[in-house]
This record gives structure tokens, sequence and C-alpha cells, in this order.
RNA sequence: GCUGGCGUAGCUCAAUCGGUAGAGCAGCUGACUUGUAAUCAGCAGGUUGCGGGUUCAAUUCCUGUCGCCAGCUCCA
């Protein structure tokens, strides 16, 4: 009997039934069998080693694709299990251990024993004592029952606990050497492979992701085919740690916490309140332009209001309440109650609408201490928040101009961004026909704008379908800052009407949207995008004026003089101090213009620009540094 | 909130086995008059996060608490 095996350059050729994968690429080539981790036959990944009984298109998965690394980092995770039980025995249990970008984990289980970074060297060790013999990882399928008295017998409970739910009757094992592990693989054929990896650090971890659920400990590591790649991604890991805005926030004087003001709480110092003054001016000439109208509401409104609006019921615990002649009131926790009674203030005909409200709203909420976060999750932020207003018609467009808008902020700062929507939850208010027009309107809206985007099934808000936008710091952590969120719940609580051409009242369909999403957390973002070199537009000091000796000082002052006239964001160091001295401070504050003036410039009447690179610029008048700054702002350089 | 780690001068860090803290930078004073990433000298700076305990003696050991860091849960 032969198979015929359809390559994917289209190519068919014949192998004798049984073959295998890596049978297969060695028929190919020797280099293309010791570099084949997987295969995917027909679409589904497996084994390399596993036999084909039938015709199949195969493709073979290398090192070298994401899906090979993929294979290969969970078979790492796997071999770290296996030196963990080595070394530890029955005092710890394994539970899981998947691959992740840029690496994987391994969650453990132990009432006796707590992992320490001190002991990775040991695990590392012997993670390369069991990847040098060289042991085949092989796979098994056997019965469910089997499997649990498999485990059961090793002690291993949350592997039992695993495989009774699974719906599967059979179930399939990875051995290699003495160490067996319930997964579904694929895996590479053998432990050989494994030759560059690195534990990186430990942290607790819900068994399942419930807070309900025991506490494991989990062990983070990243594993490379080749040990210069591994070196090349610590080193990223290193230069990553520069960027920390909470870090570069200090060194640049952008902002600080006090443990006595309270924690979470940022204070603005007068560079980073001047950045993110900047980036509010932007924000409103923003809105304006796209035919936003400019509100403001109150900071606290009465603790009525919020149980009118369910906030009350669904929030309180994010909420801080206070009381003034015995009446209660709530700090704004968001900011759309405002927002409605402006709505509602007046009679609104289809002709009004779209309505659209932007608020730069300061709101306050009470995180979870331990999910603080520098400026990305802090308990005091401002959104860019807006609520439209519009008739169940308009839908479509707003969404797709609320999502044009965000591709254009996020284009003008550089980011590139993830996008995903999030549908119906399981608990949920409105109607079907509600959820289905609004997740239409949005999924329609992303499928239009020809970008990649992830479907969240059943994550949306209780009250309606999202899209989410997610940018990454340095160390590629994703953070939510656009969003834009359809309201069924807000416009019938608060009844809010408009009058339709057939002279009836209709209820407007509510819009929920933020862009940049927090000032804060977008500031934090931005500050590790730039690495603190802010462009010229949005830097807080654009230039410095500073003088080669004493000699100039009088003229240096009336060059800072002007420039702060024209509206520059200049300063001046005409301190007693070598030239030297001088740049290398405005350089490591990361100012983009430094303005030197020595006895040339005075004599010339100019002033000689050296940029953040390095680079001089040919000496110029004042007025013409001037216009060239504004050129730059202009067009958000 | 949970698990683990860490809290020493404004900042970055040191202090062996428990013997009551030291450096660089920043700051202040003085000298130097300087051309593209650190001029020199001197001075000052600390209730070792905070509270309790063990000890003749605690930065060090124990404990509580607050904060920070990593992750989990939750979220802009």
């Amino acid at each position: 009997m032969a198979v015929q095996i359809e390559l994917p350059d289209g190519q068919k050729k014949e192998f004798p039934d049984g073959v295998t994968p890596l049978e297969v690429a060695r028929a190919i080539g020797e280099k293309l069998a010791r570099e084949t981790v997987a295969a995917r036959v027909n679409g589904k990944l497996i084994d390399a080693t596993v036999p084909l009984a039938e015709d199949a298109r195969l493709e073979l998965v290398t090192l070298s694709s994401p899906m090979g690394l993929d294979v290969f980092r969970h078979s790492a995770a796997h071999l770290m299990a296996h030196a963990v039980k080595d070394l530890y025995g029955d005092e710890v249990q394994v539970t899981i251990g998947p691959s992740i970008e840029n690496g994987f984990y391994y969650d453990f289980y132990s009432e006796k024993h707590i992992f320490t970074p001190e002991e990775f060297d040991k695990i590392e060790k012997r993670m390369a004592e069991l990847a040098a013999a060289d042991m085949p990882i092989q796979r098994e399928v056997v019965g469910r029952d089997e499997a649990i008295e498999l485990f059961r017998s090793m002690g291993e409970e949350f592997k039992v606990e695993l495989i009774r739910d699974l719906p599967d009757e059979q179930v399939s094992l990875y051995r290699q050497g003495d160490f067996v592990d319930l997964c579904r693989g694929p895996h590479l054929p053998s432990t050989r492979f494994l030759k560059a990896f690195k534990l990186t650090s430990v942290a607790g971890a819900y068994w399942r992701g419930n807070e309900k659920n025991a506490m494991l400990q989990r062990i983070y590591a990243t594993a490379f085919p080749d040990k210069k790649d591994l070196k090349v991604y610590l080193n990223r890991l290193e230069e990553a740690k520069k960027r920390d805005h909470r870090k570069l926030g200090k060194e640049l004087e952008l902002f600080s916490f006090s443990e006595e003001a309270g924690v979470g709480l940022p204070i603005w110092h007068p560079k980073g309140a001047l950045l993110r003054t900047l980036l509010e001016d932007f924000e409103r000439k923003e809105h304006l332009r796209r035919g936003y109208d400019i509100v403001l509401g109150p900071q606290i409104l009465r603790t009525e209001l919020w149980m009118k609006s369910g906030h009350y019921n669904n929030y309180r615990e994010n909420m801080y309440f206070t009381e003034i002649d015995e009446q209660g009131y709530g700090i704004k926790p968001m900011n759309c109650l405002a927002h409605m009674l402006i709505y509602r203030s007046k009679m609104r005909s289809y002709r009004d609408l779209p309505l659209r409200f932007f608020e730069l709203g300061t709101v306050h909420r009470h995180e979870k201490s331990g999910v603080l976060h520098g400026l990305l999750r802090v308990r005091e932020f401002t959104q860019d928040d807006a609520h439209i207003f519009c008739t169940p018609e308009q839908l479509n467009d707003e969404i797709l101009g609320v999502l044009q808008f965000v591709r254009d902020v996020m284009g003008i700062f550089g980011f590139e961004y993830e996008m995903e929507i999030s549908t119906r939850p399981e608990k949920s208010i409105g109607s079907d026909a509600d959820w289905e027009r609004a997740t239409q309107a949005l999924l329609g809206a992303l499928e239009a704008t020809g970008q990649p985007f992830e479907i969240n099934a059943g994550d949306g808000a209780f009250y309606g379908p999202k899209i989410d936008v997610k940018l990454k710091d340095a160390l590629d952590r994703r953070w939510q800052c656009a969003t834009i969120q359809c309201d069924f719940t807000l416009p019938d609580r608060f009844d809010l009407t408009y009058v339709g051409k057939d002279g009836e009242k209709h209820r407007p369909v509510m819009l929920h949207r933020v862009i940049l999403g927090a000032i804060e957390r977008f500031v934090g973002v931005l500050i590790e995008h730039f690495e603190g070199r802010f462009p010229v537009w949005l830097a807080p000091v654009q230039a410095v004026v500073m003088n080669v000796t004493d000699n100039q000082a009088e003229y240096a002052g009336k060059v800072f003089d002007s420039l702060r006239q024209s509206g520059i964001r200049v300063e001046k160091d005409l301190r007693n101090e070598k030239l030297s001295f001088k740049i290398r401070e405005a350089q490591q504050a990361k100012v983009p213009f430094m303005l030197v003036i020595g006895d040339q410039e005075m004599a010339a009447g100019t002033v000689t620009a050296r940029m953040r690179d390095g680079k001089n610029l040919p000496p110029m008048s004042s007025g013409d540094f001037c216009s060239l700054v504004r050129r730059e702002c202009e067009a958000y350089k």
C-alpha cells in the first residue's frame, strides 16, 4: 500500500503506508529532517513521528516558523516540569505549562516548597542534562480511566481533575524518560533540540484562572532554538527596562507618586503637566474638527443618580462616596451621567443627531491595590471620553468615524495597535435584536477598516458589545486604550428620546468611546514608545539655549527671551560650566534642540542648533529657528 | 484582593558571621572662563519605610503593617 502526500508547493509524492512526516522530510533532505519538529496534516497540527495511513496534504513545521517555535517552547515547558519533578519529586505537583509569546511557563502546586529565583540555576542545569540525554518524546493514547488511574497513582491530583473534565474517551500522554504528562501535543521528536533556555521569573497564578481556586506557583521562562537568539532576546529585555516609563518619568521629571498623597494618584511635575496639556490641546482640536461638542460635568454627583444609572448596583465597590448636608454624593468613576443630563436638557430632533459630547473627564476608581502600575493603571485618571447619540440608521457611520479617528491618531504617534471585538456575554441585558444590530455594526465597521482583529466571544459588557484597541508597552504587555462600546441601558434608564420625521418619540442609540483612553495610561505608553525622546510638537522643552562662556551670556539671554516670546518652549543654561557639560545634561533630558552660542554666533547674530542625534544644523537667526520649530509642530513631527 | 520578592542619603548602589552606616551622582560653597555627552576642591546630607519582639548589641534575626516590583484575578 502506498499513500500520496501533497506538499505545500503542490508537488505530490508516493510513500509507503505508515510513513511519518519526519521520514518525508528526510526523503526531501537531511537538513530539513533535522529542523522538522512537527507537521500539519490536512491543516491539523500533529507530531512529526505519527504514521500517515492515508493520502494527505502535508506541511512540515520547522523551527524557523512561528508554529514550530510554539511546539518547541511547549516541549521546553515539559522539560522544565520534568526537571522540577526530578529535583523535588512528590513535594511538587504539575498542572499546566503552555507556550506563550516570547517563551513559556509552567504552573506548579506545592504545599511544602516555595520556588525562588535562587534555584533557577539548579533547575536550568537539570534541564540541560535531561535535554542532552536526547530522550525521544513519545506520544501515547490511553483511555480516560486508565489515565486517571495513572496520574492518581503518581499523586498528580490536578492532572486527574483535568482529565475528568475532558469530553474525550481517549486522552494523549507524552513521555520522555521517566516523565509523563497529559498533553494534547504536538511535541518535538526529542529533547535534544532544547539547548537555549532561561528561567526568568516566578509568580503566583490561580488554578484555572479563578481567584477562588488554589494559588499555584508559575515559573516563567523563555527558550530559543539557538543560543544566539536567546542572547538577543535577553539583551532586548534589558534595553526595554531602560524605556520603563516609571524610570524615565522620574529621570525626565515628568511625574511622581507619593505615599503621603495616596497610592495610585499621579502627581504631575512641570514638564509632565506640560506634556499632558499639549496632548489635551491636541485632543480638543481634533475633536472639534470632527464635529464633537466639548462639555464638562461635575466631579461629584448625587448618589441617587448613580442608582438610576445602575452604577450603584454594578460598580459601587470601585467608587468613592462622600456626604454633604446629609446628602450622599458619588465621585464619578465614569463621565456618562452628566452627558445624559445634557442630552435630556431639551427636546431633541432627529435633525440634531448625531450629537457627540466630548469631555476630558477626570474619574476616580478604587482599583485593587495589586493592579496599580505606574501611570498605566492608576486610581485617578482623565479620559478623552465622548458619548455619541444617534439614530439606529446612523450607527454604522458613527462607528466607522470613530475607528477612522483612532487610526488617524495612532498614525500621528506612530503606534501599532491591535483590535478586538467582544460579543454578548452570558449575563446581559437588552433584546436579541439590539445585540444583533450593534454587534453587526461593530463587526461591519471593523471589517471595513481592512485591518486584522480578534473576536473575543462573550467578553462584552453586560450592556452592549465593544471594540477594544490595545497598545503595547516596552515589555510587550498590552494595555487597552481606545474603546468603542454600544450601550442599551442608559438611554432607557434616562428615558432619552428624539422626535423623528414621523413626529413620534424614538430612543436614540448611544455609543461610549475613548480614543487615547486615559491620558495617564497613554502618556505612560507614549514615554516607552519614544523612550522619552518626544517629537518636537510634544517635547515639554523644545530647546535649551547655552552659552560657551560668560562673554555671550547677555546675547544668549536675549535669544532666550525672543524665543520664549515667540511661543517656543525653551530653557536657558547660562551657568559657568563647560559646553560639553551643558550638552550632556540637555542630551540626558532628551531635549530636541540645543542652541549653542559662542563668540561666532554672537558676532553673526545667529544660533547653532545641535540636535539629539548629535548633528548640527547650519547657523541661523533665532527667527529662522522659530519657523523651523513651528513647521515641525504643525506637521505633528 | 491573592502569591512571591524587595524597602539603606534627593537618585543609583555598598556594608563579611548580628558589633549602632559608606561611595558616586545630585545639592551647597569656593576656584577655574571653558566650542558639542561629566573641571577641581571642600562642606553638608541617614530615627536603615513604620511599629513591636529576640539579644549585652539589630540595616542584618522574628513578627505585624505600609509601600514598591513580577504575575494572577479584575480593568482605561
